[in-house]
DNA sequence: TGACAATAACTGCCTAAGCAATTATATTCG
DNA sequence: CGAATATAATTGCTTAGGCAGTTATTGTCA
């Protein structure tokens, strides 16, 4: 049980309707976001994939393989294999790490830095379009409804 | 310029913050779900990739490759090697049509409807704990948000 | 100290999605 | 009719994700 969180029953087994579905509905949503922004980030040689650790590197200087893969919820034998494809593009660069030895600190190159400039404003403007006639109310209920679905979804997966 | 939906800035290129994205924090909620749904659906033989078509087909009798794909909003020559999976499972097969010899109809097979038979209990569940704690009104808004969402997003792409 | 557990990165194997052809059929229109 | 066009399914090539297993290193604790 989550903790404060009655349960619902929203959906049944019977008649379960996957365009009435909120998974439905938000997968969609982001195929049309991500084929939206891969388009526009086409021409600085980066797919929808790539930004994401790229955008972490910028923000936070450096960080580890196990670090970026958390932050992007994805497993960190993909990442390792993300960063080898980021690498071969000398977008970033691995660097052992000498305080342990188990760690490689991956940093941005020059160029990495400069193929991230534009996403921002990319990323801004996709998600601007799709929230086109939101008032600013409606867009921070939006974030707070998605900020309760994810803890639930930890809490779920969480010991205890 | 979308039929009256007024421009939004919610997100400016300066300071874009991931965590503050709807879409970072849909793209998290989604690997929850999906996550929870495998793990769930793992004792049946399925992936989350695989329960969407023949949800479909069990919905709609049959259907053919391209319609699959549309509904999916997923490439049509994805499908074709996700029906080759499902049909060397033995869950579905391909019919070539009569009427029109470039289409195949797709149907399930008697085990893929024993296999389909326990999803929509698996997705009933994890989409209400995802949802523990929501009153039926903020559902219902949280729906029509998506929905003008992918709205937005649809129309972004439609011609003209 | 020394065995054991935990963590970091990586690799192999599989499923999966997107794009760009290619082939076979249908449809449309001059 | 017949040529151009459109649509359906498929395949090759690439990127990408999940899971299990491997190796190296670090931390823990009897």
């Amino acid at each position: 049980m989550t903790r404060n969180a009655p349960s619902v029953d929203f959906y049944r087994p019977a008649g379960y309707c996957a365009e009435e579905s909120v998974g439905y509905l938000m997968k969609r949503i982001m195929v049309s976001i991500v084929a939206e922004a891969d388009k526009r980030l086409e021409q600085h040689d980066l797919t929808s994939a790539q930004w994401g650790p790229l955008m972490r590197l910028k923000n936070v200087g450096a960080s580890t393989v196990a670090d970026l893969a958390r932050w992007l919820n994805a497993d960190a034998g993909a990442m390792t294999r993300l960063l080898d494809r980021l690498e071969k593009k000398g977008l970033c660069k691995r660097v052992r790490s000498t305080e342990d030895r188990r760690v490689v600190q991956v940093e941005l190159t020059r160029d990495g830095d400069v193929s991230i400039a534009e996403v921002p404003a990319v990323l801004s403007e996709v998600m601007n379009a799709h929230l086109a006639g939101f008032s600013k109310t409606e867009w921070q209920a939006l974030k707070t409804y998605l900020n309760r679905m994810l803890e639930n979804g930890e809490a779920m997966r969480a010991p205890g």
